[in-house]
DNA sequence: TCATTTATGTCAAGCGTTGTCATAACGGGC
DNA sequence: GCCCGTTATGACAACGCTTGACATAAATGA
């Protein structure tokens, strides 16, 4: 009862050539209708599942494909990884979830054991893997197929998905704007990531179109961190005239500015207005609720899947990002109202 | 230069049976170390990798093995992921990350699926899977080793690593009380969730050590997320008679409490102490910062996925908690001394 | 009726590895 | 110098599936 069945105890069962079962297993043309019944239901009264590593080694597709990943933010990864996986899932695929470290230098090898020993049909890159050289170079190499989320190079050479940083932090800005902010303080992303920049350029663009001097000294560098977001915080609220509205590149940061003001009893929205970016959990979670950016990490990674694995050409996809207001946001100098 | 080698081709290239590569790849005593160097020269000199499918086929180990999981937390989930992840690298075994839906009727037939199809040598099952029944069920059917984390049933049937909740909420009440609170609101956790009853136990427990009478009506009910925190906050905030300090079961339910403190403009802890459990990053990034309980959930990983390797005799495992002292605990009605 | 098309079966080869069994070389202990 | 156990290596089948070549039979259509 609980051997395992193999295919040919199914064809057995269900009175046909072990060739038959295997015809209905990979959806071949000339199966009659009822056949295929018949074989199903000896499958599942066995209980049998074909053996994938029996499949591989006889040439077939491995039915499997790897998320390479290195991200430090669990909650990026978590939709990453669900956003895949509800693709996998539902095409009956499996997923093989694999962290790698970029900076190490045997990644490389890593990826290639990992590509010769599964099998697997297909890669997705998240960011950062999606940019680095040494991973590239080996998939190149090994011609497998691939789809980069967010990648920040080399836009066209492989299929990729994608939103639109520069638009959606020109869009959080214009908002800000629109609500009479004119010095408006930026906190950059973390260095290796290219949407950092993307989004300055993007904060920048905004200004530009409202007619507002880029002020240099309004920028601070973060690293995507809250400890990062506290000390830009400090900085730029330290300051003898301090921005009446910030933007944060990413809602971490921005939470971390929060907690300067509270630390400094300044009241968010109506001292001080906050803007994050990537619509986080946190966003919902701090105090006030961070008005910021849906970035679709999700929709993101399941579109990656379904390119990798309908498997034509090069192909690539904006999916659109959404602004979402909370109640960090206010007109300036809301508390001369009070 | 680009195609696979195999086994032979690295047999062929040492100048050896392929047999024999076959044992330098497996450690096999009775190899010569100068044939043993020979095969591993040729072996690189080809970017040779073994096919885990072959192997599989040939009724030898897969050196795979399954995560399973269900967890709408993407913190816990990453930290579990890090922890089998970490052990797993180091031990050259490859690790499935298989995310399943235990409310899902087919959630047994998936399992089985994951195990027949990729011949894992074993399991390592993450709260929630570790009370499902229809898992537990076929694994046994299965008869494939596996390891639970924090399980809330069954101990001792099978091998497990866990923390000791109820000590651990019995730690952080009687740090609530060591700070002269007596009126202490609880908020329970998800009912689906063992470790909820083990907080609550712990929680009275403490009490009634220090003699302080059980109050029914500080308890509240939640859910693990903000919302339910929220709610819960607003009514044990809302009482004529509030506490003087609430304890949440997670970290987010205490951070809903923040919010509502903040709604109201309660200050916290001078008007309020708040404790929370899990130091998720959140109890960092919210403000003030919570004292919490570090749960080691990636440690629990990694002893599971020790443990399962190994593959003794079934084993126990409590790792020790921490108590981590934030900024959200001070003694109570110290606004009156403003 | 004959030629296609559709549906199924038989058979054998092959995928890359490991287990079983066989064999060979090598040291002692007598 | 012979036997024996240990050490080191090899030959070959087996694992479960896919695939291709080929055979055959039934259904279809002109």
């Amino acid at each position: 009862m609980s051997e395992r069945a193999n295919i040919k105890d199914v064809a057995e069962r269900a009175g046909v050539a072990v060739k038959t079962v295997s015809r209905v297993l990979n959806d071949h043309p000339y199966v009659r209708d009822e056949t295929r019944a018949k074989v199903e239901r000896a499958m599942k009264e066995l209980n049998f599942r074909p053996s994938v590593a029996a499949r591989i080694l006889s040439g077939a597709k491995s039915n499997q494909i790897a998320l390479i990943y290195d991200n430090h933010s669990p909650y990026y990864m978590f939709q990453i990884q669900s956003g895949c996986w509800n693709f996998c899932k539902e095409n009956g695929i499996r997923l093989l979830a694999q962290p790698v470290d970029v900076d190490d230098p045997a990644v490389g090898q890593q990826v290639r054991g990992l590509i010769t020993e599964t099998q697997v049909d297909g890669i997705v890159l998240s960011s950062p893997v999606t940019d680095c050289e040494a991973v590239l170079n080996v998939l190149d190499k090994l011609d497998i197929p691939f789809v980069r989320i967010s990648p920040g190079t080399n836009h066209a050479l492989t299929s990729s998905v994608f939103m639109d940083d520069a638009q959606a932090a020109d869009d959080i800005t214009t908002h800000l704007i629109n609500f009479g902010h004119r010095r408006i303080g930026f906190i950059k992303g973390h260095p290796n990531h290219m949407a950092s920049e993307d989004r300055l350029f993007g904060y920048r663009r905004a200004l530009d179109r409202a007619g507002i001097a880029f002020e240099p000294s309004l920028i601070e560098n973060g690293e995507f961190d809250v400890e990062s977001g506290i000390a830009a915080g400090r900085k730029l609220l330290g300051r003898r005239d301090p921005p009446t509205a910030i933007f944060a590149s990413n809602d971490d940061m921005a939470a971390g500015v929060l907690s300067v003001a509270h630390e400094r009893e300044i009241k968010v929205p109506d001292q001080l207005s906050v803007a994050g970016f990537d619509d986080t959990p946190l966003a919902r979670t701090v105090w006030p609720p961070l008005t910021s950016i849906h970035q679709p990490m999700a929709e993101l990674a399941r579109a990656a899947t379904e390119i990798l694995i309908s498997g034509g050409d090069i192909t690539h996809r904006r999916l659109p990002h959404d602004l979402i207001e909370r109640g960090s946001v206010a007109p300036p100098f809301s508390k001369d109202h009070e």
